[in-house]
DNA sequence: CACTCCCGCCAATTA
DNA sequence: TAATTGGCGGGAGTG
């Protein structure tokens, strides 16, 4: 509407107001720092045009300052008065005309023209939703107060709101910049995510207020320690500036502005009532629940609430209930942050290279989920340092071996993944994929794993066991040491797609935007985690040959839709069209196949995809290679593993092992350990700053490719930020670390599904997750072996997952990160930790949030927040938790 | 009267 | 110390 109102007027109005209106139109050129455009017509005429107007003026006569916004005030008018014209309907507007401003009465304004949203709307017309990505729209809040004739305190709560979403950033003191929507789906997406860590469950059951209510209070008793207000995705972190600021008290403003977004986004109905709203935010906050604080939270609500209805997100609504009527809103823009292109485009901020490198403190983390999701995130640390330590390394190996081998494991993980995928579809069916995928609500937060959710994931069934190998194309960008260049891979990628399309017709696997994607195999069970390593590189050399085997990877296209252009970093953007085709096809990822011939070539690499970010692996990419590389190296993990075979072995695993969760056990009894295998993305463009390892081990077994049952999925990941790689070697160990456990795998297996918690992604910290803990390099081996052995002292996140991870935080919490957190998988045999384990964790879970709240109880949190968030994501990750079934 | 939510005091933060 | 930010809640406008 706004856009419309204004096209008109910008015509209309004025010249003298142009300053304002034409700035902000067309403004979206470059930063419009008037400097002091306003001045220019006020002098004029003092007069005011109502008696309140006068009594304010002789108030605030006493500063000067206070005269001037008066005249701005004035100024304004014009505007809004041809908004007015220009827009009837609307609201009703006292003045008709700039003739009637003659008159006080008329003017006066109602108190609706001075509301906060319709301020806001003012504000938002002045500036381009979708500012051109190489303009930097700056804001002045002392110039904009005047031009709108407000007092800078409601300029405040309009740009505290924005910046919670990101369309305008604090540059400096007065200054913000605006950014307009172009980021706004992948703020709302990660807030979804985010939000789906807290209020998941909660929101679940929201239709029924009572029931949410009554979770919420026993979730209350849980959270507590929760890190409370501390903004789970604090936006601001991007800015580099934010680290230091972060401590400012608390910003509730942003960050109930946050927080309420989360709801509608977490909300299946999308309909937040008010009041629910304010206690749930005032419970997270602890504070105290008296009733001035409601109100006031309630104030504070509205306050946003207009905000956000100017910028169209939410409406009013009323819910009518037992009790009466309820002020609610509903949620009115998207709900599905597939993202789009645009918005990922590479115009937006994040994808843009500038503010990683803008920001030498800063890492950013970007994960394509599934492709469709994408999670963003700038972590800043205390240096600068890490930025560049990652690049150091980066530039200074260039190692092929390396990537050449975790192509091969590459080539595994696809072809687990992809069996995951059908598994998934199987298990749940595509639409129902497809649906949860819609809704933010079910979608996991964070979960690298396809979740069933996922529209990306969708697997296709793969008739024939799945091969090891796909490779994908690796886009030049993505590896210096490009592994295409070491491995030739035949076109082939293609055909295989086309040889076989049977096999991976649709079988997204993960969509990563970044460009390439390692699949690390590791083989073995037996070997210690240091052993590994360097086996791995040998194999890595050995991988050349393999790589030989490789094909090009396949990506389906629907993991790829999603993935869509993760905008990705500025470098090297490629043309939209090629992006398109990358994603179909070549993806960026590159997958290696395994050298082992197992199979049939034709695995496939369906998955592929991945996402086509371009870009730049740069510095991260090396990193990432040595760290996986090491894990990759299990020589056995060489071997491609057939889909199938990997499965049986999983699920024989599972069988053997003990572990309750397990429900899938696989009818096949193989009691191959399972190799481990890891999936190893880099951080591409997109990616940048995450690095994920997913195990491969589980996913066979998880996925079986009999069992349509979902639960069999698991795949283990580890995401780990590329920073945390450079400075931790290796992040994940699954069960192969220890030679111990012969279980491991199947234990591993167990781990392999994933739950990332929001927070720790959050965070800056590292995640680490592994079956074993990892923090020691070496494994206590009896640890992971024995199925009895009671739970790991480490907490137990979530019910679910509790079984197959336990998630420790080392540190504090999420958003600051320094301290690395470590999830735990702990080993299935092991998993038997807690009862809960037991219970398996069915694909519902997934989309639904599962009763498993009453279990989350028993987490042992110490910190609350992370323990909450990773039971949260473990949930999701259910369905990955192969054991599970 | 219940909703809304404007207004601006004033404390916390910054510069 | 001055300026900027922004929490907060009184209380007024609306319906």
């Amino acid at each position: 509407e706004n856009l419309f109102d204004r096209s008109r007027m910008a015509p209309k109005t004025p010249i003298k107001n142009e300053p304002i209106d034409l700035s902000k139109q067309k403004g979206c050129t470059p930063e419009r720092n008037p400097i002091t455009p306003v001045k220019i017509i006020d002098r004029p005429q003092p007069d005011p045009w109502t008696p309140t107007a006068n009594l304010k003026m002789l108030v605030s006569a006493a500063s000067p300052d206070m005269r001037d916004r008066e005249k701005k005030k004035e100024l304004f008018r014009p505007i809004e008065n041809s908004e007015q014209s220009d827009t009837p309907e609307s609201l009703q507007y006292d003045i008709v005309d700039d003739s009637t401003v003659d008159e006080f009465e008329k003017q006066r304004p109602s108190r609706k023209q001075k509301s906060l949203g319709l301020l806001c709307q003012k504000f938002l017309a002045r500036y381009p939703n979708y500012p051109l990505s190489t303009e930097k729209t700056t804001i002045s809040l002392d110039e904009v107060a005047s031009i709108l004739g407000v007092e800078r305190r409601r300029i405040y709560d309009i740009v505290n709101v924005l910046e919670s979403l990101q369309l305008v950033s604090r540059v400096a003191k007065n200054q913000y910049c605006w950014h307009g929507r172009q980021n706004l789906s992948q703020t709302l997406k990660m807030l979804q995510e985010a939000g789906e860590m807290q209020y998941g469950e909660l929101m679940t059951f929201q239709h029924k207020e009572q029931d949410l209510e009554y979770k919420f209070g026993e979730r209350k008793k849980e959270t507590i320690p929760d890190s409370g207000d501390k903004p789970l995705l604090d936006f601001s972190e991007q800015d580099c500036i934010s680290a230091s600021a972060n401590s400012r008290k608390d910003k509730s403003l942003r960050i109930m502005s946050q927080k309420f977004v989360m709801l509608f986004l977490v909300s299946k109905t999308k309909i937040v009532t008010l009041d629910i709203a304010a206690k749930i935010l005032i419970e997270e906050t602890q504070d105290t629940v008296d009733h001035s604080k409601f109100k006031t939270k309630v104030r504070r609500l509205y306050d946003i609430a207009n905000v956000l209805t100017s910028l169209g997100l939410i409406k009013k609504v009323h819910v009518t209930e037992e009790r009466g009527r309820k002020p609610a809103f509903k949620w009115i823009g998207p709900v599905e942050f597939s993202g789009k292109t645009d918005e990922f485009g590479g115009h937006s901020p994040i994808s843009n290279p500038l503010p990683g490198t803008q920001r030498g403190a800063c890492a950013r983390y970007q994960i394509c989920v599934t492709g469709k999701q994408r999670f963003t995130r700038h972590v800043s640390f205390n240096g600068a340092q890490p930025c560049e330590r990652t690049r150091r390394k980066v530039s200074s190996e260039p190692n092929s071996p390396h990537q050449e081998r975790q192509d091969e494991y590459c080539s595994k993980m696809i072809n687990l993944a992809a069996v995951c995928k059908q598994k998934i579809e199987e298990d749940t069916g595509t639409e129902m994929i497809l649906n949860s995928a819609r809704n933010s609500s079910i979608t996991s937060p964070f979960s690298l794993l396809p979740v069933p959710g996922d529209s990306d994931f969708c697997i296709n069934p793969l008739p024939q066991p799945v091969f090891p190998v796909v490779q994908a194309e690796v886009p030049s960008l993505s590896l210096p040491t490009d592994i295409r260049s070491q491995a030739p891979h035949p076109p082939a990628a293609s055909k295989t797609e086309n040889g076989k399309p049977t096999l991976v017709p649709s079988q997204p696997f993960l969509c990563f935007p970044s460009s390439s994607l390692f699949m690390l195999c590791s083989g073995l069970q037996e070997n210690n985690l240091s052993e590994t390593l360097p086996t791995a590189e040998d194999k890595s050399n050995r991988n050349a040959e393999a790589q030989a085997a490789i094909r090009p990877a396949v990506c389906q296209k629907h993991s790829f839709h999603k993935c869509t252009l993760p905008s990705p970093p500025v470098d090297d953007e490629e043309p939209a069209a090629k992006k398109q085709i990358m994603e179909q096809s070549d993806l960026p990822l590159s997958l290696v196949v395994p050298k082992k011939p197992f199979e049939s070539p034709k695995a496939e690499s369906t998955q592929g995809s991945g996402c086509p970010s371009p870009v730049h692996l740069g510095a991260y990419h090396l990193e990432l290679a040595s760290p996986a590389a090491p894990e990759a190296s299990n020589k056995e993990s060489t071997k491609p593993l057939d889909c199938q075979e990997q499965e049986k072995r999983s699920q024989n695993k599972d069988a053997d092992e003990p572990p309750p969760g397990n429900e899938h056990t696989s009818k096949e009894n193989a009691n191959q350990p399972v190799q481990p295998q890891y999936l190893y993305v880099q951080p591409t463009a997109g990616l940048n700053s995450f690095n994920l390892l997913f195990s491969a081990n589980q996913a066979p077994g998880a996925i079986s490719l009999a069992s349509n049952q979902l639960p069999s999925l698991s795949i283990p990941c580890v995401m780990v930020p590329s920073a945390a790689l450079a400075s931790f070697p290796l992040v994940c160990s699954p069960s192969f670390t220890s030679p111990l456990s012969p279980v491991p795998d199947g234990s591993f297996s167990a781990a392999a599904s994933m739950n990332f918690s929001m927070s720790s992604l959050a965070s800056t910290t590292p995640v680490f997750i592994s079956t074993t803990a990892l923090v020691t390099p070496k494994v206590s081996p009896t640890p992971s072996v024995d199925p009895q052995q009671p739970a790991h002292p480490t907490l137990h996140l979530s019910p679910v997952l509790a079984r197959s991870c336990s998630a420790v935080k080392l540190d504090s919490p999420v958003c600051m990160g320094h301290p690395v957190t470590l999830l735990k998988l702990q080993q299935p045999s092991s998993a038997p930790l807690t009862p809960k384990s037991i219970r398996p964790a069915h694909h519902e879970a997934f989309f639904k949030t599962p009763g498993s709240l009453g279990d989350s109880v028993v987490w042992k949190k110490n910190e609350g927040n992370q323990t909450r968030n990773a039971s949260s994501v473990q949930r999701r990750l259910e369905i990955s938790g192969t054991s599970l079934d």
